[in-house]
DNA sequence: ATGAAAGCGCTAACAA
DNA sequence: TTGTTAGCGCTTTCAT
């Protein structure tokens, strides 16, 4: 491969002035930036990105630690990450870790390791205590709230916003109500249990199930629901896509929608606009814009995007 | 930062006894592989990624260049190439190029820059012209099917799969059939074309809509479809939320479906599931997958990904 | 089995 | 304004 020597002999100066012409320095003879420009276009040259990031110590590079790349939240961070990379001029590589602990340290480590200049933690399985050590070298910015300084955060505030659709549901004249989550063990399933016994003072395990990701997991956690000694007389899903599956399976059982059952669900997916499903809009696009901001800025503020409540036909 | 050199120093041995002992070589003495851990533990070294891609000369990363970020079937592609690349221990840098040509070339040129061992084009705006003389400085692998020797294709056989629809509408009746399509300059809508005049004889343009993206496009395409003098019977849409959209305007109007009208989608999307709608599932997934397999082989084959129609009751 | 030293391709301090 | 040169941190001959 033609390197900067092959330039600088070939246009007849030295190394240093090629390198000037390459980073548009100021002070170069016309002359002699035209001959270099000529020698490179002659040698059809491109500088060796990895050796300027080596000399430079930064790669204008940014790793997205992403525990699932099929999930539509994930996806809507990413797509507001990979917005603002692009109008940034930095490039994102997704870093996909299903939630193990030893992938997330390893790709950790390769911030330590120079090759990205910082990380977006969009969720985690590590504690703090072994996340933090690694923001010595380069920004860490998360996609949660934590008080921890040495962290940027780009969050929603997920439990006012669980509170907001309880209460919507309680005010609409819903006593009985279930919900699904994903994760059981994840922060915000215990702040949405917790919003839960906030507005209706007690939870009855029945009435909670997680582990519920697509369609057809909702359709399932309804049809359990429904077979219930009391059924709910609404659901809040933790997904536009798991809503859709219970919205479904309330179809096929004549249940009107939403006297019968009402279904709220989150994330404002397309399969929710096409239903006419209500959501809580937790613009993650927005979480994602504002976190990738954070690192390229290697701010570490904590920054609150606000949620909305979107009511279509399904409450 | 703490460097080879240092751990060199500390261990009492060479910089190269340390490098033996980083990538696990045979021939180094047990206690000085044992001096060196320890330094390495000791003074917490992790070796800089950049120096070791400059002198290797290779990144075990690809990049992936992708129009949109936020669209179901690149999503389903880049989805796939995530999954292989994680199981080969390969890094994945995610281009969004708009079609935007000189986007394209700027990240061919990261190829060339040694920043990437391999780039997978999932769709493009240059003409293979441009694109080939790079596949010099590594392997270029494509989600689409080209004659051109120097570049691998993971692709789907849209030709027949759009004969195939077009010919499952004909045999259930319908003789007026209207499409949408995305992109209208693509190579797809071409084939679409074609392969509607091979099956119906001729299109009237009005039958044809292309830049039909989401759901909001398929409502509104599906309206104007509607009002056409003679009203199509069927409609075979580039995507499941397009589809969905038709659907809605079609409820919206009282329309009964299948039997006012038929509507066909693509990708297997879950809004299809949802809503019961048929659909062209061309496993995108897989072709990422078998992309990425190609990228690391470097290998230039040509691999057909079979596609499956999935009937449901919109047809 | 180990170390010295050359070199990957570039930037930047320094001198001129 | 330009060139010389010393690195950046690592791998890999080539001796020994």
């Amino acid at each position: 491969m033609t390197n900067i020597n092959d330039i600088a002999r070939l246009a007849g100066v030295s190394v240093s002035t090629v390198s000037r012409v390459l980073n548009n320095y100021k002070y170069v003879a016309n002359d002699k930036r035209e001959a270099v420009l000529k020698a490179i276009e002659e040698m059809n040259y491109t500088p060796n990105k990895n050796a300027i990031d080596l000399i430079r110590g930064e790669t204008r590079a940014i790793g997205v630690i992403l525990p699932y790349n099929n999930n539509p939240a994930f996806d809507q961070i990413l797509n507001g990450i990979l917005n603002k990379a692009l109008e940034k001029d930095f490039l994102i590589t997704v870093l996909p870790s299903n939630y193990r602990k030893e992938k997330e340290v390893e790709y950790l480590h390769k911030l330590k390791s120079k090759l990205y200049d910082g990380i977006i933690i969009t969720s985690r399985a590590n504690d703090w205590e072994t996340i933090i050590p690694f923001s010595k070298y380069g920004s860490i910015v998360a996609c949660e709230y934590t008080q921890h300084k040495e962290i940027g955060c780009s969050y929603l505030d997920r439990y006012s916003s669980y509170l907001d659709a309880f209460q919507l549901l309680k005010n609409k004249g819903h006593d009985v109500v279930a919900f699904t989550s994903a994760r059981l063990e994840s922060n915000s399933t215990k702040q949405l249990i917790d919003a839960y016994i906030e507005i209706f003072g007690e939870l009855q395990p029945e009435y909670h199930l997680s582990e519920c990701h697509c369609l057809e997991d909702g359709y399932e956690a309804a049809k359990k629901f429904m077979h219930l000694h009391k059924k709910p007389t609404a659901i809040y899903a933790n997904g536009d896509e798991v809503a859709g599956g219970m919205y479904l399976y309330a179809k096929s059982q004549q249940l009107k929608i939403p006297t019968d059952l009402a279904i709220i669900g989150q994330a404002n997916q397309p399969i929710g606009i096409g239903m006419g499903i209500s959501t809580v809009d937790h613009q993650l696009t927005k979480v994602g814009e504002q976190a990738c901001s954070l690192v390229i800025k290697k701010s570490r503020d904590k920054v609150k995007i606000p949620y909305q409540i979107i009511e279509r036909d399904s409450v």
